[in-house]
DNA sequence: ATAAAGTGTGACTCCAGCTCACATGTTTGT
DNA sequence: ACAAACATGTGAGCTGGAGTCACACTTTAT
């Protein structure tokens, strides 16, 4: 690759001067004063050491050299100028991309998506499922949403958007099995579980001082699932316990199809929304916000 | 004129880095660490607000954003190293420039041109006259040759050649009019003369200690030419007496044709070879060093 | 396990490129 | 003929953007 390319602060000094037939001009679209462009256009000189320009009367006009030069360089900057246009275009008006796990997205996210339309109806936003990619360094998303805890990792803008609290979940027509007051009644039922949340059920049973080792057995007798998606579906077919954020049966619980009769603990996980440094600040912002008022009322 | 580029510097480290499709690779491409090159990553991220690399195992890869960008932005810097590439070629291989007044041209260096091209095969040189273009601010050519005096402008790249000696040269058949000794024989002649150089014959006047008056009269007897060229041509059709620099007549003296009765006399004037400050050293010496063997022996 | 390769980043440094002020040359209006 | 406006070139001096260095972290290979 030929590496003798001259600085390229000066051919874009040399594109406008030529573009526009004036050195102040030039110097005026790029903001510096003439000095700073002439400086620059010497430079090329010195570079292809042949003159791009010469006087003529009070300003200058291109030499045949600068010419020649000028066909290539116009097409070039014009070419960049306008990648870089629609590429900002189609970052600033195109899809916002927002990952978050599947299980959210569809008993949280996909219920509550018309209000988002409604209410932020220029965010064009494009969920999917980051099941498959769970870091977020290596996805091509906008934002991500999960749950994670601190600390996080510097690199990533976390904004913590809600406390994540767990809840043991039961169909309604095993209500009278349970005893509000008696957190060891849950052992009455097999406890669904996942093997993407291990610590689940030990922290819940922690916080209910119920022993681990019966717990355990416990576990040991549920069905195990793939998915927290399906650990909810298994509740509400009445296999068992599930234990999940109470943001994802909070529908459920409030049209009575699943119940928790210990309440909720929370735990030191949150709600996260991950927007790296570099997204566009105001969409980002925006949803910020909205995500804030959904989940706090 | 959209006016939110991001910097140019930036996305070259992009162009090199999509395209050796590694952070370090591009690095070594533009000689700088690899950390110079992901700042300027990530600083394009920000200007787009949309991330154009992901982490892919240990390395990285495009992201659809960067793939758009890329078919632009690789486009536009192919183009612009092929410009620079064609510009650069053009100006060391092609033509040299070099322009000179007519009567210099003509009676001294086209009869030196052909010992020239032979001892300097590779200036490839193109000779111009340049009295339609006195400021060789205004002239495209590569190097200008003239005679000047100091003080010499800055900006300029004057290398002294040789002095200017004048003489008065006149036809051989009108020598027995002339003694070598009485400079004021010199008034039984037409003193030719030429708008260009007024000052010509009062300097000549006044080394030799003539009158100043007598001289304006004889002056005013003479014919005028618009050119040096032509006063030389009067001289030798026997009109007068012409004034010139002794190199224009060198050849002409010593084949005898012209006769130089007074000697010459050093001005203050100098032979000079005005070469840009950017002009290409390497010709621009070469051919410097030629002139000066040529004109001091 | 251990090494090697690749990328990201905090802290510091430095010089490329800018501004300022002035000089010079050209055009235009009166 | 003169002045004022316009345009470019350049010496001096300053500053912030871009680079280096060293280290951390992750992934792949042996």
């Amino acid at each position: 690759m030929s590496q003798d390319m001259p600085p390229l602060s000066a051919l874009r000094a040399f594109e406008a001067t030529a573009r526009l037939g004036s050195v102040t001009a030039a110097a005026g679209e790029l903001h510096v004063t003439h000095g700073a462009v002439s400086r620059q256009l010497r430079s090329l000189d010195e570079h292809f050491g042949t003159p791009l320009f010469t006087k003529a009367g009070r300003g200058i006009r291109l030499t045949h050299q600068g010419e020649q030069l000028q066909r290539g360089v116009g097409d070039a900057f014009s070419r960049l100028r306008e990648s870089c246009a629609e590429l900002k275009r189609s970052s600033e008006e195109g899809p916002f991309v927002l990952n978050c796990p599947g299980s959210l997205l569809a008993r949280w996210f996909i219920p509550r998506l018309e209000r988002l339309h409604r209410e932020l109806p220029d965010i064009r936003l494009q969920v999917g499922d980051s099941d498959s990619e769970l870091d977020p360094r290596h996805s091509e998303a906008g934002a991500t949403l999960l749950f994670s805890e601190p600390p996080y990792p510097a690199e990533l803008g976390v904004i913590e958007l809600a406390p994540e609290n767990i809840c043991a979940v039961a169909r309604p027509d095993q209500a009278e099995r349970f005893d509000s007051q008696d957190p060891a009644t849950i052992f009455t039922r097999p406890l669904l579980h996942t093997r993407s949340r291990p610590q689940a059920w030990p922290q819940w049973a922690q916080a209910h001082g119920l022993d681990e080792a019966r717990l355990a057995q416990a576990v040991e007798a549920g069905q195990g699932f793939d998915h927290l998606y399906y650990l909810i579906e298994g509740a509400l077919a009445g296999l068992g316990v599930a234990i999940a954020p109470r943001l994802l049966v909070k529908d459920d619980l409030a049209s009575g199809r699943l119940i928790a009769p210990w309440g909720s603990v929370e735990t030191s996980g949150r709600l996260c929304l991950l927007l790296p440094h570099y997204v566009s600040h105001r969409r980002g912002e925006q949803l910020a916000a909205w995500l804030q008022r959904e989940l706090n009322p």
